[in-house]
DNA sequence: GGCGCAAACGTAAACGTTTTCATGGCGGGT
DNA sequence: ACCCGCCATGAAAACGTTTACGTTTGCGCC
């Protein structure tokens, strides 16, 4: 008999009771017998019966399902995102529906719009949503949280990382190290993380080290740029004693570019970079970084979009933001003492 | 008029036509006049309908969206299958429903059952899945595609990578380097992947030194159990002069525990891994290692289950294999006069 | 002008649930 | 003994589609 899957009529025949009471049983809802409930259930294990979500669905109006659009995936940020985002929608109960790999405005439209009906909620990061995109492609009435986005809406609760404070952070650090010309490798100009860890560096530097110059070069993010900016700040006829890059993978770029040169670091340059990806601890020197803690940027957001999901649950739309800690290791050059030694990850890798 | 959605008979009455004429236009049926047709449409785009989904399929009995069962996945591995999947999958008009992170069999039943109804196949990656699993909670008449699965089915493709083949051209291009012992650091027992390596290792050594003795440490795909096994192998009395590492994490702890006793690799030592994770370009010196074309993986994977799912198409239940390219690098010495400089990435990192 | 046929269109059943409402039985309080 | 209310249960409506089938309409042809 696997050819046809058992209904909640085919209980109900075979227990010789309604449907109501087979649905009742199933849901918990009281009202039945302990005995009713036993021979129901009893009845829809061996026939193996599964309620149909979609004619659940569509009577409920609840999926139980929420979505997640994305960027173009790639690597640790949006695994360890999804991973944090599937972990805490499991414990609810919530299925995750998923839809990256979209690079431009229209993508990121038809892929919002694709979900309409198949989700309860959405959770969105994108650089191309703002408040205009929301109201023309998301469905009326569904819940969203955004995800690192400059919107401030008050429809819709926004989840940033405070990039601009970390950057600060490391930013003091280096000149409370000693350093005084810290200069900065920026991202691309339209992200809105990079603005901010723009930001954070120009307010280190002012509170912390008014009177050294501003020296900002271009980047994009990639460790090619990274490299780029590193023989251009080589080359640079008051070269900086500091180098703090707007991510991990323009610092690793920079590393090699200061290599090349016989540039020490961090004996002549300190450097540090930002998101600590898992390279970040691998390069020699192991490199400093500011850490992001990516899986409960996640877990946090499925967190909001599930409150917003329970009528029960009253807290109010609002933004919030996570804080980053820096992690020192040996290119900033304030952990000389410490000895190289083989990191222990929480969890074996994956094959 | 946020409040509610249209329906189809909204759609209906405001056009004067039935129900069925709307869907027949929506659907591209054909059997409507052109005037018409634009009304429909005109009405449709006017009140922003869009079908409910859930009703939609519950009567037609598809979703048009496939399940991915993971086991609890980190990093590249993952998301680079996903992005696989994701990008075949929208090729396709598919949606993708996820469910990561469940790492035993209980869960992993769980995460099966609770697809049924919401897809209309699955793609499964779990070391738990056997027959008999599948058997008991894959409901009926659902597709599926086995990943990394040693189960000979003839219900259900099998999508392997070829690691026994990556790890004996590995160890085969070790020992045509000239080197003679060449020691192998196994993975779990458990894991599927650790089994095919080691036996390409073995099949490596009975044909090309035959003369030489298998050297088997164990390991379980950390970096930890990599510097452990490393440190075990300095200690043997007569010492390999190559290692090949079931992954590059444990490589990598090799590797460090062979920096950390001051023997030269691949000078003393020669050393592989299997993989080819971000970080095997960045150690120092970067990590030769097995590469495995994971984004296909995943890609190939979703476009045979695409396939079972196309009644018209009639490809028969298979199991394939992907091969993998072995990439040198330094630590396998067969290449020392690269000079190391800034790699490009093909891709910018996020964030 | 009547007849038949095809095209256009409408009616209603069906999908598998949840949920409201009605019904019957039964126990307890007066 | 009677009535009231509660509890377990069942019947049926409702959710929004698709689609099989029936009905109308227009048209050509004898």
């Amino acid at each position: 008999m696997t050819t046809k899957n058992a209904t909640i009529k085919d209980v109900a025949r075979e227990a010789k009771v309604s449907v109501a009471s087979v649905s009742r049983v199933l849901n918990g809802m009281g009202g039945v017998t302990p005995e009713t409930q036993k021979i129901v259930r009893e009845v829809a294990a061996r026939l193996q019966y599964v309620p149909d979500n979609a004619a659940r669905s569509l009577i409920t109006g609840r999926t139980h399902t929420v979505g997640a659009v994305l960027p173009d995936l790639y690597g640790e940020f949006f695994s360890e995102l999804i991973r944090g985002i599937d972990l805490a929608a499991r414990a609810r109960g919530l299925h995750l529906l998923v839809s990256s790999s979209h690079d431009g405005v229209e993508a990121a439209a038809a892929a919002v719009r694709a979900m309409r009906g198949r989700v309860d909620g959405m959770l969105i990061l994108s650089e191309f949503v703002d408040a205009s995109f929301l109201g023309e492609n998301l469905p009326a009435n569904l819940p969203a949280v955004l995800l690192e986005s400059p919107v401030k809406s008050t429809r819709f609760p926004v989840l940033n990382i405070d990039s601009r404070a970390g950057a600060l952070a490391m930013v003091r650090h280096l000149i409370e190290h000693g350093r005084q010309h810290v200069a900065f490798i920026a991202g691309p100009k339209s992200n809105f993380d990079a603005q901010q860890r723009d930001k954070g560096y120009r307010a280190a530097m002012a509170k912390h080290a008014p009177d050294a110059p501003l020296n900002i070069v271009a980047g994009d993010f990639t460790e090619e740029s990274g490299y780029r900016a590193g023989r251009e700040l080589i080359a640079q006829k008051k070269r900086p004693d500091a180098v703090f890059a707007a991510n991990d993978m323009m610092a690793v770029g920079c590393l090699y570019a200061f290599k090349e040169a016989g540039i020490d670091v961090p004996g002549d340059i300190a450097l540090a970079g930002f998101d600590d990806i898992l390279i970040a601890r691998y390069v020699t020197p192991p490199l400093s970084t500011v850490q992001v803690r990516i899986a409960d940027l996640g877990r946090i957001a499925l967190e909001r979009l599930a409150a917003l999901l329970d009528p029960t649950d009253t807290t109010s739309v609002s933004m919030q933001t996570l804080g980053c800690d820096i992690v020192v290791r040996e290119t900033c050059g304030a952990n000389l003492g410490a000895v190289p030694s083989p990191r222990k990850r929480k969890k074996p890798p994956n094959t």
